[in-house]
DNA sequence: TTTTTCTGTTGACCTAAATCAAGCAACCGT
DNA sequence: ACGGTTGCTTGATTTAGGTCAACAGAAAAA
């Protein structure tokens, strides 16, 4: 039995034990890895105790040790420059894994805090590269969630560079759509995780501007927005939008 | 002795033909590395015949088989949106590794082209994760470099998100002068690389913008620009002026 | 309960950069 | 030497989104 508060939680029974059972394991771990392969990742990874809103899991500069997947909540990332101002890099949702930068320099390179109630998996980075030396598929599995990183991160590159206040606020209404139905939740019905602001200064915008833009789409009938619940009546439209706008 | 084009031009003689010789093994690979599994290394990469301004190394679809390292040159990498217009997503300088998107679905995620007559070293992808399973300090490199390039998209998404012309511009410039000084080049005098149609496209500004920014930069005593031709003349008015822009 | 704070919306105005347009120098193939 | 193309610069005008300001509803505090 462990005291390490991350894994606490675990001896109590109230989250559940074993990536072997893990509705996510598909998104964390490839697909193709054997029961017992999957059993060794189980033994290395800590499980969290519910983090609540505006906790952060670490900070820019915090020395560097694991890598984490979000079980449930919603987490953000996001560095600060020169002059302590915000830039949020990444929003992340249940099966997805944060915190592969960092690896570069054994430092964290972010800013990394919870939107609301959420637990996560900590996967011991050294651990897993150990691992990863005796399991190719699993050494396979994290060059392609880094790469997949990369990629994502040049598409909001394109999306920053290239689009319209209107284009860069349905890339990421087309993004999180998509990413809750890759969960099974509705792909119509979504309640925004993150505050306007983080909205705004993810996308490069002002509150305003992103206030601006979804009242906008509701007047043309492509959503419905109510706070932060949003309801995508036009998906046709609304990918129309994306990829037109600019 | 080989037919492969990649590679006949070493049986000519006219390009160098070892790692271990290589001055800038340092960056491709991980200092700490014994010389016989740099010899390793060495035997599964291939080095390509010069490859002309204009002329692609690899497109978005393309089969992923190798990354590349930059020997000698310049090369740009970008993305086609879904009406053909492009996004630079990246300027690689000789020591420099790219390629690392593609690994997620072993499809390439972006076009490389060559912008000036350059060299890269082909590194089969396939090959060097079979060698970075037996030796651990490749496979912390390879995990090292991509993490680097997540961190160095993230900075790039905070340039574009916050930043406004001239902020963009110094950056690129402090950019290049750090990664010329690096290979022993003057930090202060450099010759870019690449048009201001891709400086711009880079930046999300437009040329005459760029253009624009370069003059007033001079007019400011801080830069001289002859075309491509740039020196810096004052160092730290250059970096006062990226870190204040905006 | 009232008050305060926080988050989001909307309006009026302003500004940085885009757009449109012209011109210039270098380089091309002929 | 010549017309044509390409890359870069500069000027005039327009516009998308930023800034400033007011307000409203919900939630938290008193």
């Amino acid at each position: 039995m462990t005291t390490d508060p991350y894994n606490i939680a675990c001896t109590h029974g109230f989250i559940q034990s074993s990536c072997s059972d893990c509705n996510l394991k598909g998104l964390c771990l490839p697909i193709a890895m054997d029961l017992k392969d999957i059993d060794r990742v189980n033994d290395i990874i800590k499980r969290s105790r519910p983090i609540h809103a505006g906790e952060h899991i670490y900070r820019t500069g915090d020395g560097f040790t694991s890598i984490f997947a979000v079980r449930s909540g919603s987490i953000k990332t996001y560095l600060l420059d020169d002059d302590g101002v915000e830039q949020v890099t990444g929003f992340y949702l249940p099966g997805e894994i944060l915190g592969f930068d960092g690896i570069g320099n054994n430092t964290h390179g972010c800013n990394v805090v919870s939107m609301e109630t959420s637990t996560v998996c900590e996967i011991p980075f050294e651990r897993i590269e150990e691992l990863s030396l005796q399991i190719p598929v699993l050494q396979r599995h994290f060059f392609q969630l880094m790469s997949q990183q990369i990629e994502s991160d040049h598409q909001m590159m394109m999306t920053l560079s290239k689009k319209n206040a209107e284009g860069r606020v349905t890339t990421l209404l087309v993004s999180l759509s998509n990413r809750f139905s890759r969960r099974n939740l509705s792909a119509k019905s979504l309640r925004l995780p993150m505050s306007r602001m983080d909205i705004g200064n993810f996308l490069g915008l002002t509150i305003e501007t992103v206030s601006r833009t979804f009242s906008r789409l509701q007047k043309e009938g492509i959503i419905n927005v109510d706070g932060r619940e949003i309801h995508i009546n036009d998906n046709e439209k609304l990918h129309a939008v994306c990829h037109a706008s600019k």
